[in-house]
DNA sequence: CCACATAGTTAGACGTGGCTAAGTCTTGAT
DNA sequence: ATCAAGACTTAGCCACGTCTAACTATGTGG
């Protein structure tokens, strides 16, 4: 159990995962690698209420003429007063601007994100659609994976849906 | 700014909703099937850590004989209290095994989601290579992209991996 | 056999994001 | 003009998941 007994000879501690991927099986990414993806999956979640939120907001300004916390609560599935809390966080980040008792609406910033964010929501759905789901389950999952595409993977997302609709 | 103003002429608060669906643009959940969405996300989110945890700990142990806090932690890229507490809830759930300052072991439930997890995870890596991407961006997407497949996109992407590699 | 490096634990802080309960504001209907 | 219903806020609770600082256990090597 102690920290140098596995690796054979090395007597420096900075070259302990070097040795063992080499010593093992073929395929497994290097320690700080894999810890880069679990950092940016971390990353993703930090902004992903804020994200669904603008958006989501953006959506009832253009059909219904405001965006209501009321509403929101009822489509994001959970309680005013979390709605609340993340609509204050929100404002505290700047992107949305609103008034006590008052509808949300949002900053320059806010539009940016939300426009954004609208768009890769839709390439995903239509990228699942493409694989042949039905629609609900293109929306939900899409709901969740959108926010861990890289722009690399939206881009190959975006190729595939353009290749299956134009000669289709 | 009230409630019913929008819809016209329902005096029901409960169809408030199906109302305006028909009222707007064609494309767009109902808001109960949207908090669906939602809702299922954030169920994801709550599995996550347990997921890629027993992930790494079998991993972990197959490759190097035990699965040590340390190892666990430089891999996450987390610092170590941050694992301990999250071994302790994996334990509190029955995931894992463990005796103080000793390595890890996974209980039969632990092995069982282990299993699942890095079948789940293979296919969603392999899917996103066979798109173009690199190994790298299909392996750091995949960390965040696994937790939010269905059954039926994880049947859809393993579809695709089979007929891109059949054929080919 | 003992010291020291390393691993592991504990304590305590913080921000997020959910909830309920209870209060306040607004507004349409009477 | 009032009032009740619904929308909004506030207060306070909780669990999670990250961190730092400081302490404790382990086990190897001198
Ligand atoms: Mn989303
Ligand atoms: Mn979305
Ligand atoms: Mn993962
Ligand atoms: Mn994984």
């Amino acid at each position: 159990m102690e920290q140098e007994s596995r690796d054979g000879s090395s007597d420096d501690p900075q070259d302990r995962d070097a040795q063992r991927d080499v010593a093992c099986e073929p395929e497994s990414p290097a320690a700080q690698t894999r810890a880069e993806g679990f950092q940016a999956v971390r990353d993703a979640h930090r902004s992903e209420i804020a994200e669904d939120y603008v958006e989501l907001i953006q959506e009832l300004i253009e059909r219904s003429g405001e965006a209501r916390p009321v509403d929101i609560a009822e489509r994001m599935g959970v309680r005013q007063p979390t709605v609340a809390k993340n609509l204050a966080r929100l404002q505290r980040d700047g992107l949305i601007r609103r008034e006590r008792y008052r509808s949300v609406f949002l900053t320059g910033a806010g539009q940016a994100l939300a426009d954004v964010c609208r768009e890769r929501h839709k390439i995903v759905v239509e990228f699942l659609l493409g694989l042949g789901l039905d629609r609900e389950t293109a929306e939900q999952d899409a709901e969740g994976i959108e926010h861990h595409v890289s722009d690399r993977t939206l881009a190959a997302f975006e190729r595939a849906v353009k290749a299956s609709e134009r000669p289709g």
